[in-house]
DNA sequence: ATTATCTATAGATCTATAGATAATGC
DNA sequence: ATTATCTATAGATCTATAGATAATGC
């Protein structure tokens, strides 16, 4: 039953990566630790062994969901410095990435239950966040203020619309909120 | 123990009221059928004479929650119909909302869990999100359709502050969120 | 007689822990 | 000998229901 350090190693980071896209998906209260253990191959004693809570994986799920997410952010920025609002807006507001939010933004899948969670887990975004900010506000023009204050326009803006094209019932609703977000950012 | 007819529908009510504060605050799962029956003076086996489910409340409490923000939306619009944008962005983003999601947007607080719920959850929700885009667009210029997309990007951009706002941990980028959507929104 | 609310509980789940097991790493 | 994982379970909670109680409304 025992497995080596470095097997150890794998299945810690096999429970953070699945538990990333299970709390996404499901909410931090929608997902139990032994299914978390159970979609990562274990059974649910082990994960004590691992991590001193469930809240605790949480602060590492929300880590590496943002490292992840601010990777994505650079690499789409720098291959499209010319227009890095309308890149932005269209990679973050789409069909693919509202219905399938156990891979997307975890500041969309979770915001509210990251401002209900305590300081590791609120550390572990914000420090996600201020990174995204800083790296588009690079790319904008304007004085360092008016880039930094566009970077948060913009990012709430993309937020909220995701949010929003989530929680509606209305299919047609939901696409045209998706829409009106993308073309106030591509003429910004 | 029994009540009047009268006083069945008031303790009905009292429940819907305290639910739709106690699950913004709490989230869906992070409070109890019996803890909602307590905040309202009731003990929680009574709940099912009221209601089929809990997600049946959670319907007809963000049905409640959303009538209120129309009718303030509503309002607020009527008294400054000369900068309807601005107006709402003072009020939607400022500290004393972003400290008090028991009672302020439904969508803030609960737009994830609403995005996870069944068909009557979503209803109610997107009813009052149609009434809300509807009156803001109704006083801003252009044309309809320029109406109902600046609209859309509009509320996008104050929910998403908001629930960035609230889910950072940093207390003055928390304000910086806050503050830069206002200004976009006033200036546009 | 009807019914709104109560007490009590079924049955399922949840987080966390205790102790056994068996393979690794010294 | 150490330790990663396992089985089993404690103890708390959760939604929902059953049946008793007592006041309303006919």
């Amino acid at each position: 039953m025992r497995v080596s350090r470095e097997q150890a190693a794998l299945n810690r980071e096999r429970i953070v990566e699945v538990a990333s896209k299970l709390f996404r998906e499901k909410g931090y209260d929608g997902i139990g630790v032994a299914d978390l253990m159970k979609g990562a191959g274990l059974t649910h004693g082990g994960f004590y062994g691992h991590f001193d809570s469930k809240e605790d994986l949480l602060a590492e799920a929300c880590g590496k969901a943002m490292d992840y997410s601010v990777a994505q952010w650079r690499s789409r920025l720098e291959r499209h410095p010319e227009d890095p609002l309308g890149t932005m807006a269209r990679a973050y507001l789409n069909e693919t990435h509202r219905d399938s939010a156990g891979k997307g933004c975890m500041v969309a899948a979770m915001g509210p239950d990251v401002a209900r969670a305590g300081e590791a887990v609120k550390n572990a975004l914000t420090r996600g966040v201020k990174e995204q900010l800083a790296l588009l506000a690079a790319r904008l023009p304007g004085t360092p203020q008016a880039q930094r204050q566009r970077a948060m326009a913009a990012y709430a803006a993309m937020l909220g619309g995701l949010v929003m094209a989530r929680a509606v019932n209305d299919p047609e609703l939901s696409k045209e909120l998706l829409e009106a977000v993308v073309s106030q950012l591509e003429q910004a």
